[in-house]
DNA sequence: TTGCCAATTTGGAACGTTCCAATTAAAAGC
DNA sequence: GCTTTTAATTGGAACGTTCCAAATTGGCAA
């Protein structure tokens, strides 16, 4: 209840001492005698002293702030949620607290949320970019020499590093799945063209058909907003094409339920009738009916992982890019008719 | 690429200025020239000057930090991240930025996190606190004057605001609707009794079964951990009574899933054998089999509640606490077994 | 001319820390 | 006893901003 807030002045004034000692002890400096480390560790709990962080960053201007940004796009959606503990953890721990914002999908209100960041001088950055995101968008922050990693959708061309989920991999794998399970029709149903994750499901599902000796019909691959309501609008056009497709791997678990919502529509039941395979395993994917097989990748690793690269990127002073590619595994739950197999045939899966 | 940052010095020697003008063309003073004004702000752009919050602060020592902080408890849990999203909507229209921090439950954590965010001068808090926190982990802050919200649940003797849902009513419009569905005993199941919740929920049960003219057995009240696990440990109790009941009102959702676990496993059916009601509306309660029947909260409502409470007491300066209590409502779906009744008595429902 | 007013602008002194070079105190070497 | 070393401490100058009181304009009435 003194006059204003105590400072290191405060604390030097009642153990006896001065300023500059009480900033060793704060440092926890091994030049200070341990006798007068106790005296002022007294005094500061004595007086309830609070660190004031943001002047010592104005001080030693630079990387040392201690905090990093943390901008989603869609925290509502439990994906992204998991990617921000994930971060959250690693940051934690490292003594680093976060800076969390939203953005929605919103480039304006990301670019907003970026340049605020700045103003407070995060040491670094993990993005999980809006759609549509560009190199631009990033350079005044690389070019600042703060280190920048983009998680989950990659920004083509720029020069930061990156965690994002073997999106090749995981729709090859599921292409595969169906193979094995008969279908020779697959089409690929969602996501909109214009972004490296579409690019690089696609060129997953090319190789797994080619791998398979499936002819590859253009006809299959139908792009459509990765939401539920877009799910429903690809099966309805995958439907509507002369050699129908009898199974389909989804861009995204949302889509993946619309496109079951779409088949019962057709009176067709998903899992029976059709197969389909989802991507991200969502919460709801296994409690769904049928329950979505799908892609499952780990949201929380990427996180950490991220933020683990990010740690050593600041401390390093300065790393050049890195990309880590985190890998994703196949759960075969209902939708994709593995269970009513005889058991003898699913052993093989 | 100059040597280090620029500086508002910087800008005031290349615009021809001092740097009080360009201090006060920062802050939109109406004192400065118009044509000084560009000038200053042409120069800013050319020389990609940022802000330094830090350094701002630091002078206006006071609570124009304009960071606010953000204390979940379980951000991987849906109804904390919306409810984070909630509070950020508002705080990001308000010129402000969040910290976020997750403390999973955990006490510690959460001192370090609160500790942490006061040494980084946020302005103001919002928590949802972890379980067991107390006022006198609050107490500092208040002391020191920073203004406090507390979210979803409550923290007892605190002097802080809160904006908590209606607990009470919750379970008390939930036990009303099995009651007119023609169940006399309805259990009360799951949540920690040391809990302010736990409380006012049962009261909220004690409320309805006075009022339906039921007797309140106490064997009916039975407390688990909130969870999965904890609804099929509870059932399995419940069950095993004397005068079993045929309904139940469950702490939350988690919990009203596990019941449903339970009763399977005792060969009974949820929504047809036995009437089950959860509470909190997550995601997956609709998309579950049966679909839940849940009181529903808007977490992302008192998110944003949360957060103009907080800015509202912020800019007054210092107001006294205030206590907001969120409405809920009913969504009647499958698990209580309503949608097995004649339609003309549903429509009473 | 002189004085006065409004409109702008400005130099320093903060804010609370860290860092540097310099100081002091005590111990050690000759 | 005198220098040298080591250990511990210290004053003052930063850091980039805001705020205050004061100064500088130009116009205009007396």
């Amino acid at each position: 209840m003194t006059k204003g807030r105590v400072t290191v002045i405060d604390i030097a004034k009642a153990a006896g001492v001065s300023k500059s000692t009480v900033s060793l002890v704060l440092q926890g400096s091994p030049l200070v005698n341990d006798g007068t480390r106790a005296k002022v560790n007294a005094v500061m709990r004595e007086l309830g002293y609070v660190y004031n962080r943001g002047a010592a960053n104005l001080r030693q201007s630079g990387s040392k702030s201690k905090i990093i940004g943390v901008v989603v796009n869609d925290l509502t959606n439990g994906f992204f949620a998991e990617l921000a503990v994930g971060v959250d953890m690693v940051v934690q721990s490292a003594g680093f607290v976060q800076f969390l914002s939203n953005t929605s999908e919103n480039l304006d209100r990301q670019r907003e949320v970026i340049a605020s960041m700045r103003e407070h001088g995060i040491s670094g950055l993990i993005l999980s970019p809006a759609r549509a995101t560009e190199a631009a968008d990033l350079k005044p922050l690389v070019a600042a020499g703060i280190p920048v990693v983009v998680a989950v959708r990659n920004v083509p061309g720029a020069k930061a590093s990156s965690v994002v989920s073997d999106n090749r991999e995981g729709i090859f794998i599921g292409v595969q799945h169906l193979v094995s399970l008969g279908h020779r029709r697959i089409a690929f149903l969602g996501g909109f063209r214009d972004t490296a994750v579409f690019d690089e499901r696609l060129a997953g599902y090319r190789a797994a058909a080619a791998a398979c000796g499936l002819d590859c019909d253009e006809d299959l691959i139908i792009d459509s907003p990765p939401s539920r309501a877009g799910g429903a609008e690809a099966i309805e056009r995958a439907l509507s094409i002369g050699d129908k497709p009898t199974a389909a791997v989804c861009f995204n678990d949302a889509l993946a339920f619309g496109v079951c919502d779409g088949l019962r529509a057709r009176g067709l039941e998903p899992g029976r009738d059709f197969a389909v395979i989802g991507f991200d395993d969502v919460i709801e994917a296994k409690t769904a009916v049928p329950a979505l097989t799908t892609i499952s990748v780990d949201p929380q690793g990427i996180g950490r992982r991220a933020a683990q690269l990010l740690l050593k990127q600041i401390s390093a002073g300065k790393a050049e890019a890195e990309a880590i590619v985190s890998s994703v595994r196949l759960v075969v739950r209902e939708s994709c008719g593995a269970m009513n197999q005889p058991l003898q045939e699913r052993k093989q899966v």
